[in-house]
DNA sequence: GCGGATCAC
DNA sequence: TATGGTGATCCGC
């Protein structure tokens, strides 16, 4: 038997095997979603294999290069990287990351009392339902949970109420979220001398006060630290890391490597399989510095010792809009097999991106179209363009060629996606201002903040049919959402209005949280060449 | 620039 | 646990 017809028949095994009762005499699967849920499960099964077979690899190419390789080199050059890497750290900063506790929850018991205690919220965790869990699963796991539907307006204003509280403490609060947050208390604690444990139960108790929402707060010396810490005593608790090199590595020693953010199931998965038999929390990273720095090209050994050391950045700023890097819409459904209903599909989806990109105010040069087969394969095909574009009449062109040629499919998702994207709403670099300004100068208002007329060409060839940015403008009543309507007022930040338009556009999305404030913590690119002398430290080991 | 994979929320 | 949607990043070409 070959090897594709043995992995046919294991998958056929496997088919029939969850198929279970529901196969009939001839051995047919009675209806669609359990054809489906086969599908998925297989697909699951198929992705799993897949790993282990990386993970195999992994392991082969372990053996073979630490044959060749001194151990006891390795772990000298290893616990050189581990000095130059601790040598860059810094416990000058108080980092605060606050977590709201269930929020949306929360706010939702706050409108409506009579939810309080109901199967809901923490209460409905106890039969293990999870944020982010598909309505009618939550519902298996505990037929009586009461699902309220998602009301953004109210998260948005209940967020913002909080960050007035939060912007007290420091006024470069990042918001990650609408309901995670990273503070800088230092100048705070300085000012008022006091210790971070009195400013964050001061700033907690401030909150709850204030919104009766309460949050949870880690406090360390950096973002990664301050985030893992605010789930230690979570709901309505806070965590602080003494400021010691000492009891951080000690920290670190013993968690779990998952819990580090960036740090997922593969990534998990993979140093597992490194580790020769276990690699579970951070403190194998040094037991097996050896290996892992012998396979430094795939595991990046630096990244690994600063996750050991408890080493991170710990800048805070606010994010900025500039900073998105992507536009997409993209929907699930039924299988779609025929041509015509696919890419009538297609162009819905470009008809809402447009809407997006002009709310959103962005244009972009590249357009990603993501399809998902029905055996849960992801494919993408992508085209740039020289100018930058946002209508669907510009897009779905595009978008049509790169689908087309696929064709047939049978698919049960369907994306568009743009990239290498302007932001519309930044004022022109001077040159190009410049050559506005003579052609438009008639025609505009003496304004202070020119945000019109932003389309520049790269490719410095502008053509007839070049895109001109629809300009909406804040006047006396506030801003305007642009999708539902509402005026949010004068004093509304240009954050509150960004945010609100992400959300209102998320409004009817199927499911649980999802945010899109730009700017996420991420893991910072190595620094150099610093040097320090403290073996003593590593002796301990 | 393109395509796949992984991760967070 | 049988789920989705949006966005970012990283890697290898």
């Amino acid at each position: 038997m070959s090897e594709v017809d043995a992995k046919e028949k294991r998958k056929r095994d496997f088919e029939r095997s969850l198929a279970g009762p529901s196969v009939g005499k001839a051995g047919l699967v009675r209806d669609q979603t359990e054809i489906n849920r086969i599908i998925a499960e297989a697909s699951k099964v198929r992705k799993d294999e897949e790993l282990t077979e990386k993970i195999t690899w992994f392991r082969n190419k372990r053996d073979s290069l630490m044959q060749d390789a001194s151990r006891e080199k390795l772990e000298t050059d290893a616990d050189r990287i581990l000095l130059e890497v601790e040598s860059t750290r810094d416990l000058t900063q108080t980092i605060i990351h606050v977590d709201m506790d269930a929020f949306y929850a929360s706010v939702e018991v706050l409108m409506d009392p009579s939810l309080k205690g109901k199967p809901f919220g923490y209460e409905a965790r106890k039969f293990g339902c999870r944020s982010g869990m598909a309505g009618f699963i939550a519902k298996k796991l505990c037929p009586h949970i009461i699902l309220v539907p998602l009301n953004f307006d109210r998260y948005i204003a209940a967020s913002k109420s909080v960050r007035e509280v939060l912007l007290q403490y420091d006024e470069n609060l990042m918001m990650a979220s609408l309901d995670e947050g990273y503070l800088n208390i230092t100048g705070y604690m300085a000012a008022h001398d006091m210790a971070a444990v009195d400013v964050v139960s001061q700033l907690r108790a401030q909150v709850e006060e204030k919104t009766q929402l309460t949050i949870s707060a880690g406090i360390a010396p950096n973002r990664m630290l301050a985030k893992i810490c605010s789930d230690k005593n979570k709901p309505n608790g806070q965590f602080l890391l003494d400021f010691d090199r000492n009891v951080i590595t000690r920290f670190m020693r013993d968690l779990p490597v998952r819990k580090i953010p960036g740090f997922g199931r593969v990534t998990e998965r993979c140093l597992e399989g490194l580790g020769v038999e276990l690699m579970q929390t951070c403190g194998d990273i040094y037991t097996h510095r050896a290996e892992l720095l012998v396979m430094d090209h795939w595991f990046n050994f630096r990244n690994l010792s600063k996750a050991y050391l408890g080493i991170a950045d710990n800048k805070v700023a606010p994010g900025k809009r500039e900073e998105r890097k992507s536009v997409g819409v993209e929907r699930t459904f039924r299988d779609k097999t025929d041509n015509e209903e696919i890419l009538a599909e297609l162009a819905n989806i470009a008809e809402e991106l447009e809407k997006d990109m002009t709310t959103l105010q962005y244009a972009g040069k590249t357009v990603t179209v993501k399809y998902k087969l029905h055996t849960y394969v992801n494919k993408t095909r992508a085209q740039s363009v020289k100018r930058y574009i946002s209508t669907s009449a510009e897009i779905l062109p595009i978008a049509q060629e790169l689908l087309r040629r696929e064709l047939p499919l049978r698919i049960r998702l369907l994306g568009i996606r743009m990239s290498t994207l302007k932001d519309l709403t930044v004022p022109e670099s001077d040159g190009i201002q410049k050559f506005f300004a003579k052609t438009s100068a008639k025609t505009r208002e003496p304004t202070p903040e020119p945000i019109d007329l932003s389309l520049e060409d790269d490719d410095d060839e502008l053509e007839e049919g070049d895109f001109v940015p629809p300009v909406t403008k804040d006047h006396l009543l506030g801003p305007v959402c642009p999708i539902c309507g509402k005026a949010l007022g004068p004093g509304t930040s240009n954050q509150d209005l960004n945010e609100h338009i992400d959300w209102c556009l998320n409004k009817d999305a199927i499911g649980e949280a999802k945010k899109r404030t730009p700017k996420k913590p991420k893991k910072d690119p190595d620094k150099k060449e610093p040097k320090g002398s403290m073996m003593a430290w590593l002796k301990g080991k």
